[in-house]
RNA sequence: CGCGGGGUAGAGCAGUCUGGUAGCUCGUCGGGCUCAUAACCCGAAGGUCGGUGGUUCAAAUCCAUCCCCCGCAACCA
């Protein structure tokens, strides 16, 4: 009997791009609903945008927008990286909807009446200028251990105390500047002690939560006395009002998980379905049923979120209780934390737009994803590696070495010595690391065959055939052999990668729309005509991500006040010059220069000396005025826009031989120009 | 002894629960093939499985102990 699955992601916060770390949980989520519904097993996939909270309400002052706005334009980018990389939501909501302020309205309502609500006073860092309570990052100053300046309000980087932000010394508002003043205000409280005893079962039943975060959630949290859980914040805060306390607003993670339910019920509303099918409540269809399955995904940071407060709240209200929280680890990129400075803080969007193809990316996760909370790394050399000797060197060269010699398969599956029939005896073993979600295993296991399917076709030497009319139909055999393989594997990654899946079904003329399509060979089908399924990593497209990823963070990394110095007086401080014809610009020769070798020029306050590369071995130094932006070692490999046939100038330091374009007043508002990614050095700009 | 995870060939990992000749992928070296996107096939080199002690006929695997690495998240997305 199908199992009925409704799972999500996490949601992601609406004031920020979708980075690659991002995508880790938004594929394996995706490849796990593929795998699920090609198992014939219904699914809804959902996700939504987190949108309340302090972030959001002051990016919208800064910006002079609406909340509403952020929201709109947030959405819109998030759902179209998500699709472009291939994970496709059948709803992606808001938090900040009707039906969820209705819903949390709801369990508030329940959690009142379960008497597990406490109100008190609590004193807090408030800024008199912005005129809101600061959270902890809004807050900055002095250790109070170790003096270290510039630290924020929870803990120090430099020495590893944490304390209040109320002992942090001079301190300021990052977003004012002005000095918090401590205020008590009245805050309600979630007492989660009155759940323990389900919270300690639930945790610590099997198929909840991977073993290792069950021991931890019972060694830390569960160890102690459950502390009450603040869920309220004094206006000014972007959320929901809380109904029987006004002036006052539901703290983001409040409404954030409740958007899962609100997210639910717009998709199924949408679709004239009853949402109570999929998160039935005590006493409804479905409560008790264990084939009606609820799935988070989730980064190992918000465990306690989703293994905590999470079932008290839904407890609360007698909904029913997430099957299964799966928590993954974070992403690291060449062994390191994602870092914007050296470009391996890379946006979902820069990875497309260097052209690399989403697929590659699928792949390389899964085949480093296990069931464990372990952080995977992203390594560039071994994703090269990979994807190009796995994806097309051993699965896609399978067809490309076989399907340009025949026109159609074989009438009858020819007696192939076993080969299919093993691989699709492999298939339960994969099947249940799928499942698992121990993605590298089933990837491991499915190149296992592809090596057994390559092996044959060595031996079978097609070409060899190809040279003897009298052998005509034993190279048809052999192709419909290799071809079947193919396809066979084809299905078993078609959760993973779904586009290669299409194309092998496009190629067979046979549609590739269940797990046991491995289970049977065709015969008797066309083949169309060959064309490359996937093409090789590009090592360059690489490179020039990474580029575009160091580049961007120049703009990202501007304070929020100096974003908001706006477009009309900067264009006011400097007024446009004199008209000129369009000979005089032709004369300008303007060329993408791609920065070779940047180092710092003794004694220069102002002045970075670049060697720069005009393509092939052409090479120019040339000193710019950047330093009091740009820190040299941060330059190497970008690329930037040089005046290439400006007279050299002779400088104290040596001459130089062109101009580097930035815009900006000067000081540290000074932004190089960069091409968009594909552009190469030497190229003119017309 | 704070908690959790981990330490296996140059790299990335599996094997540890259920003790029995140390395995996979990539890389390296040699050979083959020349159908295929410099791809594929065969072979070789390379590890005292973090250290030490113990249990056992037998330990990467069980026990003890020590060392090293990573993460630690409840007013921070």
């Amino acid at each position: 009997m199908p199992r009925q699955l409704l799972v999500t992601s996490a949601l992601p916060y609406v004031n920020g791009d979708i980075h690659i770390g991002h995508m880790v949980e938004h594929i394996q989520t995706d490849i796990w609903v593929r795998f699920q519904r090609l198992r014939g097993n219904s699914v809804a996939y959902l996700c939504a945008d987190d949108t309340h909270g302090t972030a959001t309400m002051i990016r919208a002052r800064q910006e002079g927008v609406s909340e509403q706005q952020i929201i709109a334009a947030a959405s819109a980018a998030h759902r179209r990286d998500f699709v472009d990389f291939g994970c496709v939501h059948d709803h992606y909501g808001s938090t900040d909807s009707p039906s969820n302020q209705r819903l949390v309205g709801e369990i508030w309502a329940a959690l009142r009446a379960s008497g597990s609500i406490a109100e008190r006073d609590v004193s807090q860092l408030y800024d008199p200028k912005a005129g809101t309570f600061l959270a902890d990052r809004f807050v900055k100053g002095t250790c109070p251990r170790c003096a270290s300046p510039n630290q924020y309000g929870d803990s120090c980087d430099k020495c590893g105390a944490t304390y209040a932000p109320t002992d942090l010394k001079d301190a300021v508002s990052t977003l004012s500047g002005a000095k918090p003043e401590l205020r008590s205000a009245r805050h309600w409280f979630v007492r989660l002690e009155p759940f323990r005893p389900l919270l300690e079962r639930w945790t610590q039943e099997p198929g909840r939560l991977h073993p290792d975060i069950a021991k931890w959630m019972k060694n830390t949290f569960l160890a102690d006395e459950l502390r009450d859980w603040d869920v309220s914040r004094p206006a000014p805060y972007f959320g929901f009002e809380i109904p029987d306390a006004p002036g006052n607003y539901f703290y983001v993670w409040v409404d954030a998980p409740v958007g899962y339910i609100a997210t639910l019920a717009d998709w199924c509303a949408a679709n004239g379905t009853e949402w109570k099918r999929w998160w039935p409540r005590r006493g409804e269809a479905g409560y008790d049923d264990p084939s009606v399955e609820i799935h988070h995904v989730i980064g190992k940071d918000i465990t306690y979120f989703h293994a905590l407060f999470w079932p008290a709240m839904l407890e609360a209200a007698a909904f029913k209780l997430p099957t299964t929280v799966h928590v993954h680890g974070f992403l690291t990129v060449d062994g390191e934390k994602m870092s914007k400075s050296k470009g391996t803080f890379i946006r979902a969007r820069t990875y497309l737009d260097s052209g690399l193809d989403p697929a590659f990316l699928r792949y390389y996760f899964a085949s480093k994803l296990g069931s464990d909370a372990s952080d995977i790394d992203l390594s560039f050399k071994e994703f090269e590696e990979k994807v190009n000797a796995d994806v097309v060197g051993k699965l896609v060269n399978l067809a490309s070495r076989t399907a340009r010699f025949v026109d159609r398969l074989s009438a009858t599956y020819p007696d192939d010595g076993g080969l299919f029939a093993r691989g699709a005896a492999a298939a339960s073993t994969i099947a249940d690391a799928y499942e698992a979600g121990e993605f590298g295993r089933a990837v491991r296991e499915i190149m296992g065959l592809a090596d057994r399917a390559n092996e044959f076709v060595e031996t079978a030497a097609p070409w060899a055939l190809k040279k003897d009319p009298a052998k005509r139909d034993e190279l048809i055999r052999t192709c419909t052999i290799a071809l079947n393989l193919f396809r066979q594997l084809a299905v078993y990654l078609a959760p993973v990668l779904p586009k290669l899946a299409a194309d092998a079904a496009a190629l067979l003329n046979a549609p590739i729309t269940r797990w046991d399509d491995a289970q049977t060979p065709l015969a008797g089908n066309a083949i169309a005509p060959f064309t490359h399924l996937m093409q090789r990593v590009d090592p360059t497209k690489i490179a020039a991500m990474v580029a575009a990823s160091t580049s961007n963070e120049a703009k990202v990394e501007t304070p929020p006040a100096a974003a908001a110095a706006d477009a009309g007086i900067a264009y006011a401080g400097e007024p446009i010059a004199p008209t000129i014809a369009f000979d005089d610009f032709a004369k300008l020769d303007l060329r993408v220069a791609e920065i070779v070798g940047a180092e710092e020029v003794p004694g220069a306050k102002k002045i970075l000396k670049l060697t720069l590369s005009l393509g092939g071995d052409a090479r120019r130094t040339v000193y710019a005025g950047i330093k009091t932006a740009y820190q040299a070692g941060t330059l190497t490999g970008r690329k930037i826009i040089v005046v290439a046939n400006l007279a050299p100038r002779t400088m104290s330091f040596g001459t130089s031989e062109g101009m580097a374009l930035a815009a900006g007043p000067g000081g540290q508002e000074i932004y190089l120009l960069s091409p968009d990614s594909g552009a190469k050095a030497g190229q003119r700009v017309h």
